[in-house]
DNA sequence: GATGCTAATGATAATCTTTTGCATTCGTGT
DNA sequence: ACACGAATGCAAAAGATTATCATTAGCATC
């Protein structure tokens, strides 16, 4: 039983895929890019090619288990999918990544797409600022 | 008199810069990557570079003319800035881009950001759906 | 209007991220 | 354990953007 979660995306339970999937719900960074997800599999001495991670991480987008974000710089980062659905905000000083939930954007969001005809089927959110700390430093 | 615009974000009024800058304020399609403005200079038989359309591009974004947006699908598109800011609502079928302006979300992405601690300094919003044509088309 | 200094340009190579082709290997149902 | 197709690793390719560098073009000055 290594991965009920595999199974539920329709996707063979590989070593690969498993051990990616364990990265991705282990590691404390939360948004991680292949490279990331690459480095940590090195990191444990797995034999995984860096194609077969972004293969992996877009099948894994495609059947609902991550999230692909495009943060500015450059390359995608990735999410696992737990909990409820939220945004981010960055800190353009030290890169750290909040999250937030807000009901009345979400609700307005959906009201725009509605009103200009569209039907909505995602968004992203996107706050870009300095954090406390980083505010400080600057001072 | 070439373009007040150049000399007010402190750039030197060269050929190429008037050129991108009177195709970003002309052009219909009001979002244009890099690629976009490059084959519009040829079609007009300017001998402009790519590497140039690319710097006069970032530099126009420093000096506040344009903005840079990351839609999906890998490159960065460009927008004159005039007129107020908003945010867009974008065609996943056609990939048409219609923009929005919403002041109750600009006001909770003040909100959110104050209670987090962080200083906003930028934000994007974009809105992925079908548009009326498409959801036509799709039937 | 000619001159000279500096910044800007064009062409090309380089970089970085992501994708693809293909021979080989692995998972899974039998 | 076996066979079949799907998945993988490697290396090459592709796509977007940036860096390098010799040459050229703005612009202030004479």
């Amino acid at each position: 039983m290594e991965n009920p979660n595999l199974k539920k995306a329709g996707l063979k339970a590989t070593l690969p895929r498993i051990k990616i999937l364990q990265i991705l719900e282990e590691n404390p960074l939360r948004h991680m890019s292949a490279e990331d997800v690459y480095k940590v599999l090195l990191g444990t001495g797995e034999d995984v090619g860096l194609a077969t991670v972004y293969r992996v991480l877009t099948q894994f987008e495609t059947g609902g288990l991550v999230s692909r974000h495009h943060f500015e710089g450059g390359q995608s980062v990735f999410e696992i999918n737990q909990g409820e659905h939220h945004d981010h905000i960055l800190c353009v000083g030290c890169g750290k990544v909040d999250e937030f939930v807000d009901e009345i954007i979400e609700q307005r969001q959906r009201a725009i797409a509605k009103k200009a005809g569209y039907v909505m089927t995602d968004h992203s959110l996107y706050i870009y600022g300095m954090c406390g700390e980083c505010q400080k430093k600057k001072m």
